[in-house]
DNA sequence: TGACGCGCACCAT
DNA sequence: ATGGTGCGCGTCA
């Protein structure tokens, strides 16, 4: 049976962990057919972890898939300490095709889940096996490398009671949140860039990101008027209520309207909905659940109990 | 056309 | 301080 490992080192001697794997992988039986080029990746997840090196490897066993994960879970207990999942270290091997075969247990799941939202897995594919095609989307590795490419990139930022996600389309962001978003993990400069001010920002430090470029398009004229001038009038430590922001909007009365508006804001945080509340003092709603509205106008310097 | 929503003012307890 | 009742407004079906 061929299979289809990937092995990924974020901890010096990159090379050598990779090297010693492939050894490892020798010694146990399998045989090497293809092998990628190294190719080297900021952490997947969150940003601030060293970076990766990786490689995928077509080898030929006769490991049944459970001997196999086993098989490899050993090779990468020699090669590096026990660490815990997400963790830094020396080396990590994933099983990302088993031939055809699907496999969908608490266990192991076979193809990798993972495999379209890495470009560090799909780039060496595209190299090594670009016609190959994924039992479960019935794609080739060349058509979900090109899907790749055109979903978004997702940014993870910690909060401190839960994850903030921010989707960029070509350094503009077209939606934030505080539940997972779908994509890829492609970051550049500029996103981190925006995840290292975010970070600040949930530390409590002052920031309107008022030079990010939200993707307005889709939305209707009166949304947009709304939400920029949320954006530009109500900065860091300011609240308004409904109804005053309909007045500063030019739409008198419109509070009902601000409000469902305010629920369905596709980019919290950079659109301060939070800043929004009830005239009565009262907190009022927010879709992501209203923990993270409280937070969000806590770090900003107000009081809720 | 008519219902709907993270509100508001106004009136009741 | 709570709790109901119309009212208001832009959307979407």
């Amino acid at each position: 049976m061929f299979v289809v490992l990937g092995l990924g080192s974020s901890i010096a001697d990159r090379i050598y962990h990779i090297k010693k794997g492939e050894n490892l992988i020798l010694q146990s039986g399998m045989r090497i057919v293809k092998s990628s080029k190294i190719i080297k990746t900021s952490a997947w997840g969150y940003i601030s972890s060293p970076f990766y090196l990786n490689k995928i490897l077509i080898v030929e066993t006769s490991f049944l898939p459970y001997d196999l994960l086993n098989t490899l879970k050993s090779i990468e207990r020699k090669v590096g300490r026990e660490k815990g999942h997400m963790q830094p270290r020396e080396l990590d091997i994933d099983i990302i095709y088993y031939g055809r075969t699907v496999i969908n247990t608490p266990v192991l799941t076979v193809p990798h889940p993972m495999i379209r939202f890495r470009s560090f897995v799909l780039l060496p594919l595209v190299e090594i096996m670009p016609y190959f095609v994924h039992p479960v989307y019935n794609k080739t590795n060349a058509t979900l490398y090109r899907e790749f490419l055109s979903m978004p990139t997702i940014a993870k930022v910690n909060t401190g009671i839960g994850n903030f996600y921010v989707a960029f389309q070509k350094d503009s962001i077209i939606k934030s949140s505080f539940k997972t978003i779908e994509g890829n993990m492609d970051y550049n400069r500029y996103i981190y860039s925006i995840v290292r001010r975010l970070e600040s920002y949930f530390n409590g430090k002052s920031d309107d990101f008022l030079d990010v470029r939200l993707d307005f398009k889709g939305l209707t004229e009166a949304q947009k008027i709304v939400y920029n001038t949320l954006r530009t009038k109500v900065l860091f430590g300011c609240t308004i209520n409904y109804s005053e922001l309909a007045r500063i909007s030019g739409m008198p009365g419109a509070s009902r309207f601000i409000g469902n508006l305010m629920a369905k804001n596709p980019f919290p945080v950079f659109v301060p909905c939070h800043r929004v509340i009830k005239k009565n003092g009262k907190i009022g709603g927010f879709s992501s659940g209203i923990k993270y509205k409280k937070m969000l106008l806590e770090l900003e310097g107000h009081k809720f109990r």
